[in-house]
RNA sequence: GCGCCCGUAGUUCAACGGAUAGAAUGGUGGUCUCCGAAGCCGCAUAUCCAGGUUCGAUUCCUGGCGGGCGCACCA
C-alpha cells in the first residue's frame, strides 16, 4: 500500500462510524483487489524472477518489484503480456500452481495489511476479495446473455446501451465526431478472463441477496466514475433496485503533479508514512517530557502520529486532488489533529484536578463572549453529524470540530475555570465537560482515538 | 475528439445560493510568578476570464482559458 490507498480506507472508515453513530446498520467489506490481471503478472514474476532471499527478507517490497518489472516487460513487449493473461485465466480456471502461487501472495499482502490497520485503529467486518467471487462469475455472464442484457461483440462478452436514456446521459455511449458510438462494459474477455465488471456485479449480488442491503456505499476513487455508472446501470437491467452510490475522492498526487500509480511510478509507502509521522509525535512528547513512562509515550504517540495522518485527509474534501507532503501529513502545529486532542488534553487536565469531587447542576450563567461562543459551537454538533452523511463528508465534522477547539482554546485563555465561584464556575466546569464529550465523540467518529495527557 | 472533476492569499486547503470569503503554513509584532504555550491575541495578501439567472453567486447556467483523470477486452 502506497499513501495513495489512505483516502478510500479513512473516509470508508469515518463514514461507517458516523452511520452507525446515527443509528444505521452497517457491514463494511474490503473489496480486496486480488483477483485480476495484476496477479496473472505477479504469478508470472514468481516463476520467473523471483528472489527467494529479498522475499523472506521484506516479502511486499520484493512482491512490488516483481510486479514492476514485469509490468514494465510487458509495456516493452507484447508477448510478454499474453503469457501474464494466459496466467491468469489458468488460476481462474482453477490451476494447482498458480492457486498455491495465488495463496501465499494474498497471504502475505494480508500480513501487511494487518500490520497497517492495527496501527490505524482501522477493522472491517469483511475481506471477501474479487476471488470471492469467482463460481459466481460464469453464471452471471451466461444469465446476462440469456435475458440478453449481454452480447457477444469482437469475441468478449459485453453490454450495450439499451436506449432507455438520453445519449448524454447514458454510460454506454460516447460521442466521438459528432456521432455516438458504443463504449461497452465488458464483462468477459475473449481468452475467457473475467473482468472487475464481472466481479463487481457478482459483489451486487451478493450484497443485496445474502446481506439485505438497503443501501451500497463504494468508497472508490473519482476516476473509476465510469466503470461505476455503467456496472450500476447493468445491475439495474438485472433487477436490482437497491441504491448504489460511488462516494468518488479525489487523487493524491505526486510532486509532479500526476497520480501516485503503484504499476510505474515511484510512491511513498504509507508504512512509511505512519511511522514517521508516529516518530514525530515521540519526539515532541520526549520534547514535552510531562513526567510520562516511555510505554505511556510510545501509545500517545501512535494515536497522535495516526490522528495526524488520518486529520490530514479527513479535513480535506474528498473530491478535492492534492499534491502529497510530508510536512502537511505529518505536522502537529495548526489545524492538525494535535491542536484538537490538545484541547482535549486541557479539559481533562481541569477534572484531573478536581479529583473526580464535582457534580455540575443546572444552574448556568452565560455571560462572558467566551462562554456563549462555546456554547453555541457546541450546540451545532447535532446538526453537523447529520450533514456528514448528506453528502458523505466527513471534512465537514473535522472542520466543526477545529472550529470546536479554536472557540475552546480562546476560552479557556480567556475565562479561567477552577479559580471562577458558584454558578460562573459550574457553568465553566458543564462547558468543558461538553467540549469533552464532543471532542472525543468527534474524533472518533473520524476514526480518530484521544489521549487523556500528551 | 467526447465525458467527469478541479481552478479561491506566496503555498496547501475550507465555505447547505445569504451577513465583513474562513483556516493553516510562511512573513511579522505581542503573550508563560495565573487550570497544560502542541496554546492565545494582533498585522498583511485571494474567488481564472466574459456573459447570464437571482433581492443576493466562490457556489447555479452558457462560452472561453488552464490543470487532472477517464473513454473495448487493466483494476
Amino acid at each position: 500500500m502506497h499513501v495513495g490507498h489512505i483516502r478510500s480506507t479513512f473516509i470508508g472508515d469515518s463514514l461507517a462510524r458516523v452511520a452507525r453513530f446515527i443509528g444505521h446498520k452497517v457491514i463494511t467489506d474490503n473489496h480486496v483487489g486480488d483477483w485480476g490481471t495484476q496477479f496473472g503478472m505477479i504469478i508470472h514474476g514468481w516463476k520467473t524472477q523471483l528472489d527467494h532471499e529479498a522475499l523472506k527478507n521484506d516479502p511486499i517490497h520484493e512482491l512490488v518489484r516483481v510486479y514492476k518489472a514485469v509490468n514494465a516487460a510487458t509495456k516493452a513487449d507484447e508477448a510478454v503480456l499474453e503469457v501474464c493473461k494466459g496466467e491468469l485465466v489458468k488460476l481462474q480456471q482453477g490451476d494447482a500452481e498458480n492457486l498455491g502461487t495465488w495463496k501465499e501472495c494474498v497471504r502475505l499482502t494480508l500480513e501487511q495489511l494487518e500490520k497497517v490497520y492495527g496501527a490505524l485503529d482501522i477493522k472491517f467486518d469483511h475481506y471477501l476479495g474479487e476471488s470471492f467471487y469467482n463460481d459466481a462469475l460464469a453464471p452471471l455472464v451466461a444469465d446476462m446473455l440469456e435475458k440478453g442484457i449481454a452480447t457477444i461483440s469482437e469475441g468478449a462478452t459485453v453490454v450495450f446501451s439499451d436506449g432507455s436514456v438520453k445519449p448524454e446521459n447514458d454510460p454506454f455511449l460516447i460521442k466521438e465526431k459528432d456521432e455516438w458510438k458504443a463504449a461497452p462494459c465488458i464483462i468477459r474477455k475473449g481468452d475467457g478472463g473475467f473482468l472487475y465488471a464481472t466481479t463487481d456485479l457478482a459483489t451486487i449480488d451478493h450484497r443485496v441477496k445474502d446481506w439485505k442491503a438497503d443501501e451500497i456505499w463504494y468508497v472508490v476513487g473519482a476516476p473509476q466514475q465510469l466503470h461505476f455508472r455503467q456496472v450500476f446501470a447493468a445491475a439495474h437491467r438485472r433487477g436490482i433496485t437497491t441504491e448504489m452510490i460511488h462516494i468518488a475522492f479525489g487523487s493524491i498526487l505526486g510532486p509532479d503533479g500526476k497520480m501516485f500509480k503503484t504499476r510505474s511510478g515511484e510512491t511513498v509507502g504509507l508504512l512509511e508514512v505512519i511511522d514517521e509521522a508516529i516518530e514525530r509525535a515521540r519526539a515532541a512528547a520526549d520534547e514535552k517530557d510531562q513526567g510520562l513512562s516511555a510505554a505511556e509515550k510510545d501509545e500517545i504517540a501512535r494515536i497522535i502520529g495516526a490522528g495526524a495522518v488520518k486529520y490530514a485527509e479527513l479535513s480535506q474534501n474528498r473530491l478535492t486532488d492534492y499534491k502529497f507532503s510530508w510536512d502537511k501529513m505529518l505536522s502537529l502545529q495548526g489545524n492538525t489533529a494535535p491542536y484538537l486532542l490538545n484541547a482535549y488534553v486541557r479539559t481533562r487536565s481541569i477534572f484531573r484536578k478536581l479529583d473526580g469531587a464535582v457534580t455540575l447542576t443546572d444552574e448556568l450563567t452565560l455571560t462572558e463572549p467566551a462562554e456563549r461562543a462555546l456554547a453555541m459551537k457546541l450546540a451545532q454538533f447535532a446538526e453537523n453529524a447529520h450533514d456528514i452523511l448528506v453528502d458523505h463528508r466527513p471534512n465537514l465534522l473535522a472542520n466543526y470540530l477545529y472550529e470546536l477547539a479554536d472557540t475552546y482554546h480562546s476560552f479557556y485563555e480567556a475565562c479561567n475555570v477552577l479559580r471562577a465561584e458558584g454558578a460562573v464556575r459550574n457553568t465553566r466546569l458543564t462547558l468543558c465537560e461538553a467540549t469533552s464529550r464532543v471532542l472525543k465523540t468527534g474524533l472518533g467518529l473520524l476514526g480518530i482515538q484521544t489521549t487523556e495527557r500528551m
